[in-house]
RNA sequence: GGGCAAUUAGCUCAGCUGGUUAGAGCGCCACAUUGACAUUGUGGAGGUCACAAGUUCGAAUCUUGUAUUGCCCACCA
């Protein structure tokens, strides 16, 4: 028998060992012929630790796989790791630091860094594959990948070199977004700005005014620029020069026009500094002028800066600005000047816009061949696109669709804004940029081409690599070993990419829809030719009670997966996750709540236990019941629990095949609690049908068994017929049209509302416990249902024998309604508190008039008559007379007291 | 500056394409409870659906505007 509460901690692990062992994650164990679905789980970085973000993620991709498996697909669930290269290196560099280390990079050298981030992320790795376990993740550890294994390592080179020959890589210089403190390119999306109030001078320069908040990037500033229709600067002419006073003694400067200078901004005229404004930069590349560099890649000025050279930016600039107001120069300054500060999401260091030599993706040249879905402009066959251009075809053209739809119109205007995208990083740890030099020459390879070649000392951006994700991962191992093989081969021959490639659905947190589903659209359409997956699904973030953020600065907001899972179990934290979450929204989670689905779980135990209890007495195996009786043997209620059973079945399947995760999970729990509990199994006390009860309960384990898989696995054990196995195995019910019988639900309804009223009776009108009560019912129908309930009459208020009124409004409602069969004759004399009947009585009076004057008002109005329904409008007249028949019995009968 | 969303009970949220007297969970109040379950049961209180105008026989739902909040993108020297 089973224990009174169930406990998670002792069934959880063992269900999961039985899971993996028998082979269930594996698509190899099911049929053959099923139809491939396909997950690629984004990988978690091999830094540590599983967050909620995570836990998420876990659980609807568990929630989509373990559908599909059931339903007979060829269901696949690919786990890994990702290298994350700046934030891995960031916290191993730290570690070392922490441990006595000045500077690691130069001390280990690159050999050796390596090798300690490696070994780090060995052990890292291995705690993440443990977590991703407790959550009840049902993938293949098999296949289990990781962004830096070398079949993905020898994936991006192959892609590297391809896009190289293909003119779509190629080396520049350009501005970059450099972090001073990580010493890295970083890439615009992994930038942020933060408000913050500063100062905005203003200078004499030459016969100009100029505003700047940084005038430590002024040194070099030998460009003035306007707009070419400023009547206020008509008299200068562009390319004229003229001599100014500036910082450290005079300066030659030259006058510029150019459009994009906003008059309106100041005094319509700045200076420009190339090498440290993109805007500048742009300005400079127009009309061929000279650049200079101002500020040092360690965030120091540099020579130009003369005796400020060597200084800091933030000690720097107030120096500055004294020495210019000591000249004079200083027109105005404007204290409260609010402006964004560009930050980096990582390292949280002021990011240096600086000009260096970096290799890039060329997003616009049109040289990839892609067919486009319908045909553009009516045109069939392959034609060359661009990558963006492919990114915004597929979804445009519905070969992907995003979940929710809105997320589309950020994609696409995204994609429009999108520039070439910089992968070349100055850090160690991550895919070494595939390139070779020798004096003038340079040759893409992932092998040294030969003697005195030098490797590029960059890495690539970390997304490069896992936008190969969903194929990189599902190509053969010993094939991306042979070198004498092309991409193309490894492709076609391995058997993974063949079967499960592109992937079904892409589900991920919508923070990385453009670091990373985005990236994944441009690079597998570009490598393979395919789309990498038909479905994106994007979840919100989780946030705490009062809707901030989870911090790691303020930990105690930080609600920690694995502590809930040993509190709670991991079942009642995934649905405590999923319901009330809806795709793209962020969503609140707090203790109680998950205590709320904790106590779900539990019922659902309880209920089971009781089915078993129930089985044991009648001296009945549960394991062997194969079959339901006879409907002609079905009662009221048994008949009724399969109809909402069938409804169910149905609600469930459709809302998991939309991706309707909440509304499902109410469904089941509502069905769990509020009918197969409080109805149906109260009424099984008086007389059981065990065959319908171990029926319904084993369907219902079924369906809940992808929210929820490890209580009901537990439970499938004790209830599953001896001929079936594991539950994660079994297949998905299909509804049974003849199981369905609205008449006999409806006419339970009323059984319940007959049952409901009995109860109201009893506490409204103060029957004694023990006193005898007489009751005639006529219907057979009804009787059965009653008899039963008359155990737990007896149980709740010692009842002897069962009653029924008439006084209930809404049992006469029922009764003249739908039981024409029956009569009902009551007899409680002496048995009323009048002063108690009277106040009820008055109350349903009072409520039964407000409704006939609304429904009333609403049947005069001549347009509603008109124009509405006809059958709405009957309908409301019916009840209308039925309200108003009601309210005379009610006149009648306070009249009587 | 551009865009996207949200605003419904004390709290967290449902309410799909307009149609009964607007729902659930938690919390609160009252009562009950020794045979599945106190991780429980029954009942109750609590809402001019942010505001305004419009469309309609009928609006939480559609339109427009306003306010507040959140997010994303761009960024001004």
């Amino acid at each position: 028998m089973l224990d009174k509460a169930y406990d998670p901690k002792a069934v959880e692990d063992r269900i999961y060992e039985m899971w993996e062992t028998s082979g269930a994650f594996k698509p190899e164990s099911y049929d053959p012929n099923g139809e491939p679905f396909t997950i690629s789980m984004p990988p978690p970085n091999a830094t540590g630790q599983l967050h909620l973000g995570h836990a998420v993620m876990l659980a609807l991709e568990d929630i989509f796989i373990r559908f599909a498996r059931m339903q007979g697909k060829k269901a696949l669930w690919v786990p890994g790791t990702d290298h994350a290269a700046i934030a891995t290196e960031n916290v191993v560099i730290k570690q070392l630091k922490d441990g006595g280390m000045k500077d690691p990079r130069k001390e280990l050298g690159r050999e050796k860094l390596i090798a300690k981030i490696a070994e780090f992320v060995e052990g890292s790795k291995n705690t993440i594959r443990g977590q991703v376990r407790k959550m009840g993740s049902s993938c293949d550890w098999s296949r289990e990948r990781y962004t830096f294994e070398p079949a993905l390592n020898r994936c991006v080179n192959e892609v590297f070199c391809r896009m190289k020959n293909d003119g779509l890589i190629y080396r520049g210089h350009r501005i970059v977004n450099w972090d001073p403190k990580l010493q890295t390119t970083v890439s615009d999306d992994e930038i942020e700005y933060k408000e913050e109030k500063g100062v905005f001078y203003t200078f004499k320069y030459g016969p100009f005014e100029i505003g700047t908040s940084r005038p430590e990037t002024k040194f070099g500033d030998k460009y003035v620029v306007m707009h070419p229709k400023d009547k206020r600067y008509s008299k200068f002419k562009h390319g004229e020069t003229f001599d100014a006073e500036w910082i450290n003694g005079s300066v030659r400067a030259t006058v510029i026009k150019d459009e994009c200078i906003d008059m309106e901004f100041g005094t319509g005229v700045m200076t420009i500094t190339p090498w440290h404004d993109k805007i500048d930069f742009e300005i400079a590349e127009r009309h061929g002028l000279e650049k200079e560099q101002v500020i040092g890649f360690d965030g120091k000025l540099l020579e130009i800066g003369g005796e400020f050279a060597g200084m800091k930016i933030e000690e720097a600039r107030p120096l500055i600005v004294e020495k210019l107001k000591s000249k004079g120069l200083l027109v105005k300054s404007d204290e409260n000047y609010m402006h964004n500060k560009a930050v980096s999401q990582r390292g949280g260091g002021a990011i240096e816009p600086q000009i260096k030599l970096q290799w890039f993706i060329d997003v616009n040249k049109e040289v990839v061949p892609w067919e486009v879905k319908g045909g553009r402009g009516g045109k069939k066959g392959k034609e060359m696109m661009s990558l963006k251009q492919i990114m915004h075809s597929v979804v445009h053209h519905g070969e992907i669709e995003i979940i929710p739809d809105r997320f589309s119109k950020t994609y696409f205007h995204w994609i429009d804004n999108l520039r070439d995208w910089c992968i070349s990083r100055q850090i160690w740890w991550g895919h070494r940029v595939p390139v070779w030099y020798k004096g003038e020459e340079t040759i893409a390879s992932a092998e040294s081409p030969g003697e005195g070649f030098e490797q590029d000392p960059d890495t690539l951006d970390t997304w490069f690599s896992s936008a190969m994700w969903t194929w990189s991962t599902l190509v053969d191992t010993k094939l991306a070993a042979d070198n004498s093989l092309s991409l193309e081969d490894i492709l076609k021959s391995s058997p993974d990419f063949q079967t499960f490639h592109p992937t079904s659905v892409m589900e991920t947190g919508y923070d990385i829809l453009f670091f990373w589903v985005a990236r994944m659209i441009l690079m597998t359409t570009y490598a393979t030719g395919q789309i990498p997956f038909k479905t994106v699904y994007l979840h919100g973030l989780i946030r705490t009670r009062d809707g901030a953020k989870m911090s790691k600065s303020h930990p105690e907001t930080m609600i920690d997966p694995l502590d809930m899972i040993s509190k709670y179990g991991a079942d009642a934290l995934r649905l405590s996750m999923i319901v009330g979450q809806s795709p793209g929204a962020d969503s609140r989670l707090y203790e109680e709540k998950i205590a709320g689905y904790r106590n779900f779980i539990n019922k659902l135990w309880n209920a089971s236990r009781f089915v078993l209890m129930q089985c044991e007495q009648a001296g009945i195996d549960p394991k062997s019941i194969d079959k339901l009786p006879e409907t002609a043997k079905l009662s009221l209620a048994d008949r009724a629990i399969l109809h909402a059973l069938e409804i169910l079945i149905e609600d469930v399947t459709k809302g998991l095949e939309t991706y309707a995760l909440s509304e499902t999970g109410e469904k089941l729990y509502s069905f769990t609690w509020d009918t197969f509990c409080d109805w149906y199994l109260e009424l099984s006390k008086g007389t059981a049908n065990h065959a319908v009860l171990v029926h319904v309960l084993r369907r219902l384990l079924i369906l809940l068994h992808p929210y929820c898989p490890f209580i009901t696995e537990e439970l499938w054990s004790q209830v599953s017929s001896t001929q079936d196995g594991m539950l994660i195995a079994k297949a998905w019910p299909k509804v049974k049209e003849d199981r369905k019988d609205q008449q006999a639900f409806a006419d339970f309804q009323i059984l319940i509302d007959v049952i409901t009223a009995i109860r109201k009776l009893r506490t409204d009108q103060n029957v004694e416990p023990g006193t005898e009560i007489s009751i005639t019912l006529v219907s057979k129908k009804y009787c059965e249902g009653l008899e039963s309930q008359e155990a737990h009459i007896r149980r709740l208020g010692k009842v002897v024998s069962l009653t029924i009124t008439t006084d209930s409004v809404k049992l006469a409602n029922a009764a003249s309604a739908f039981l024409t069969d029956i009569e009902i004759h009551l007899s409680l004399e002496g048995l009323f508190d009048p002063a108690k009947l009277k106040a009820s009585l008055e109350k349903e009076q009072a409520e039964l008039t407000k409704y006939v004057q609304v429904l009333g008002g609403k049947l005069q109005n001549k347009n509603f008559v008109d124009r509405a329904p006809k059958e709405l409008v009957d309908g409301e007249k019916a009840k209308l007379a039925e309200a108003e028949e009601k309210l005379v019995k009610i006149k009648e009968r306070l009249a009587a007291i």
